[in-house]
DNA sequence: GTAGAACTACTCGGATAGAGGGTGTCCGAGTCGGCGCGG
DNA sequence: CCGCGCCGACTCGGACACCCTCTATCCGAGTAGTTCTAC
């Protein structure tokens, strides 16, 4: 069981987004130059972003990306949401129908207790994602590393060249 | 971001043998005929509960798979670590090194603000599971379907032949 | 000088290959139970 | 009748293919800025 890496890369991007004061856009090259990270597929995730409406995307030239709401409205949960979807981890394939006393009626994903308790363990990391904003990070980022604002705003002007 | 699916029938597999009250092995064919399972592959899994200390395995005439321990000492996040192997989902790749101001000696699996955030979520999750065990799902599923004991026994000593 | 239109370059977007891990299967090593033989 | 040793079959254990998802990439559609021309 492991994540996509997009997502690592999604919840430092958005961060990096939400330091871009001005309206301006920012590209999908010079967001992953931030990083190193493969351009093309850094844009992938993006456009992941984008459909969920976390991001909007500009074509053309002075085109790229910006946050489309307040970050105190992006959850994580939401950026961990539209990279890897909204299915969960522990998918019940019902195997008690299977069973002795198996009826072919009867929901098991609602009824089979171990379904039940993989999904409340996991309903708990849901609920403790959606409890941090992209805004909480960004103000304890801010807190602990007063720099960190200005020298992305910085690396962002140097790439546009 | 998906759970391999031996986690559901391991879980399934451990709370039936909670069931097998005097000491006998049930050998892995009959373990997945219970629900219809490819044998070979749930033996599989059945080797990593064995590697794990959650069951003890004998080879031989009449041997099999028991339970090595009492199930109030066996958690669902024991059975999922079996499985799925320690590794946490989320895993921080320290792509701030590569960012601006990126330091080679810092452990940004540490300092990254995401990267927290992120394991706080995976920390309460697994809370949660070793919260719960197995002696826990057993009762909860006595108490309900009261008829699910003496089902599996039967059903265990009718596969026997 | 100004307005309009065409052109050009730039950016996203989806369609297209490659790699890694989960899924499924098979056969061999080790072991326990049973059977036969001898005392 | 009882004990011992051999035999046989049974079960786990690890090694071997297959498939799907994640990773990575490329080229085309659409757009905004720019430039040129005509009024």
């Amino acid at each position: 069981m492991k994540m996509s890496e997009g997502v690592e890369w999604a919840l430092h991007t958005c961060l990096n987004l939400s330091w871009v004061t001005d309206g301006r856009a920012i590209r999908a090259t010079t967001l992953a130059a931030f990083y190193e990270l493969p351009p093309a597929y850094l844009n992938k995730q993006l456009q992941a972003l984008a459909r969920a409406g976390i991001v909007t995307s500009t074509s053309g030239p002075r085109g790229g990306f910006r946050l489309a709401r307040r970050p105190e409205e992006i959850t994580l949960l939401d950026v961990v949401v539209a990279i890897e979807g909204t299915e969960e981890a522990f998918r019940c394939s019902e195997i008690l129908r299977q069973g002795p006393g198996g009826q072919p009626d009867v929901d098991y994903r609602q009824t089979c207790v171990i379904s039940q308790a993989m999904r409340r363990a996991e309903l708990s990391w849901r609920r403790e994602l959606a409890a941090q904003s992209l805004a909480d990070i960004k103000a304890t980022v801010e807190h602990r590393f007063p720099a960190a604002p200005g020298q992305t705003r910085n690396r962002f002007t140097a790439l546009r060249g």
